[in-house]
DNA sequence: CTGTTAGCGCGTTCAG
DNA sequence: CTGAACGCGCTAACAG
């Protein structure tokens, strides 16, 4: 491998001349950069990143920490960040903290002694208090799906309780009076935000939340179903269900279609995420958005802006979720 | 931060001698080595892995390339990628090729030049000569879901023909001879062995292979749904319809039930790589696995074991699909 | 505008 | 077993 010797030697010039014709930040002769440029070209020189980082101070790479990297949604945001980074030539280093505290400190850790410029992190087990004390630090890092109010320029997050209140508003909308709920697990931030907004729409409509038609679920398929089955024994009678998660309303509805329940001719569902797979099965699902893809992609913006200075957009932290009417949820007669 | 420097002076030692504990391959008498470990300790000391790697000339990282991020399969790949390099203390450095030759390259030259000491691609659009080429290089590459007979001993994957078989010997064990396909697009080389698969099982039993009854999709969910409307439209008998990929079949069984057709009951379906998604879905898809995890963590595997000289795993290169019967094909009358 | 000269933090000879 | 010295490839003052 050509070092930027070589080419220095070969454009007969100086070390430092090629270093500033690669980061063209001090003038350069055209000249003399054309005879650097000739040179790098019949050397094939690349630069030892590696050697950059440890001069610089700066190894050009985010650290990238989510809870898990299957599922459907850390593929779309890891898809956004990697492209809005290594389009500005960074790149990005992956570790997974399985919602589990120990995980996530530990690829923080691990992360951190990469020497990357900045951390983009999307955990939950880990605390306030943990968070805070990393922000202090060094070492600059953004938040997706979590708010914390004294450092909120750093969070990127989803208005949960809105989500919640729009998909319920809506099933209010269709006539529905009798709904059930299944929730998030309760210690999650999200999930009690969402079934807060669920509450809100309600009383709204004058409706009472009945906590016997609420199951506390896990936002997994089977979580879904499970609640589905709860709800069913209980014999008590609704005509919607409101999920926290697309991914619980799937597994829910394959459970009515399983017992012969017609979905929405017998019941109405609306989830939450907006997650790609429920479009595209029967009944397609109507759902509310959570733009995970662009809050990674904003993540990204975040961190060009400030930590490398550049891209001069304006990031904004709060999304809001929409509504997205599909074919699971009708008017009642 | 903390230096090696730090470390040696409060030890009372030289630069050497901390770094033969770090590493521990020279002998260290325990006491030097006790009073280094307890300045080491005390200081916070966290070793500089860029200046670490510039010495070395080993950067610990493996670049990851695949062609999406999203998507039902990179996830679990990555996910076990990840778990196996970082109990070993190396990092993953991941880029997306979008099955884009040109981005594929692209991205091959990125992690190359980001000092990885191997890759592990999951490309697509690439030719074998570009491959071939890469392999005679520094960096060893190990290749996922592509086989190249002349560096075989760094191929993993699927035997997509014998699959094909699998699936189609299954349904015609159903008694079924009226089967539809939907093909993966054949400038693919897993979707044409799938298809010579299904062939040969067919042949097997004395049938044709109807090409009228075929239709070439492009393995995600509308290939499926388009695919459907198609052979639906043709006005031909079958009873069943074997689906090259999973999503493929959960659009086209969501166009069956759209239309009030029954599944299995009216037509029967397979699909092909056993994702996640539609096991939770009503009917339950009967499927033949895809098993990408573990292709991706005996790359994993692999890398440590050729690359880093640890794990005496013995990796196998070639995988074999296997059969998950579930709801969505049935015994025909 | 360009060349010289120190480091960046660590691994690794080579003597002792 | 330990220390001194050099070098990895590049950036960043500092002179000219």
């Amino acid at each position: 491998m050509a070092t930027i010797y070589d080419v220095s030697v070969l454009a007969g010039v100086s070390l430092a001349t090629v270093s500033r014709v690669m980061n063209n930040n001090t003038k350069v002769s055209d000249k003399t950069r054309q005879k650097v440029l000739d040179a790098m070209a019949s050397l094939g020189y690349r630069p030892n990143t590696i050697a950059q980082s440890l001069a610089s101070n700066c190894s050009n790479s985010i650290g990238v920490l989510v809870s898990q990297l299957d599922g459907p949604f850390y593929g779309p945001m890891m898809t956004e960040i990697e492209t809005a980074l290594r389009s500005a030539n960074k790149h990005v280093i992956i570790a997974a903290g399985h919602a589990d505290e120990e995980q996530e400190k530990d690829g923080v850790d691990f992360l951190m002694s990469r020497g990357c410029d900045a951390l983009i992190l999307d955990v939950e087990a880990v605390s306030d208090e943990f968070l805070l004390q990393l922000h202090k630090g060094n070492t600059p890092i953004v938040l997706i799906n979590r708010y914390i109010d004294s450092m909120k320029e750093n969070c990127i997050f989803l208005e949960n309780e809105r989500g919640g209140h729009m998909a319920t508003d809506y099933i209010l909308s269709l006539g529905h009076k009798d709904i059930a709920y299944i929730s998030g697990p309760m210690y999650k931030r999200d999930a009690r935000d969402r079934l807060q907004g669920h509450q809100r729409a309600l009383s709204e409509h004058g409706l009472m939340f009945d906590p016997a038609l609420w199951f506390e679920g896990n936002f997994r398929e089977f979580g879904g179903s499970d609640g589905m089955r709860h709800l069913l024994s209980l014999k008590k009678h609704f005509t919607a269900v409101v999920c926290a998660s697309d991914q619980m309303a799937s597994g829910a509805i394959a459970v009515c279609l399983e017992q012969g329940i017609r979905v929405p001719e017998d019941i109405s569902f609306i989830g939450y995420d907006n997650i790609p797979f429920p479009q595209y099965i029967s009944p397609k699902l109507t759902t509310v958005s959570n733009p995970i893809n662009e809050m990674g992609k904003m993540a990204a913006l975040w961190v060009l802006q400030h930590v490398y200075k550049s891209e001069k957009v304006d990031v904004n932290c709060s999304f809001s979720p929409e509504l997205f009417v599909r074919d699971s949820a009708k008017r009642i007669k």
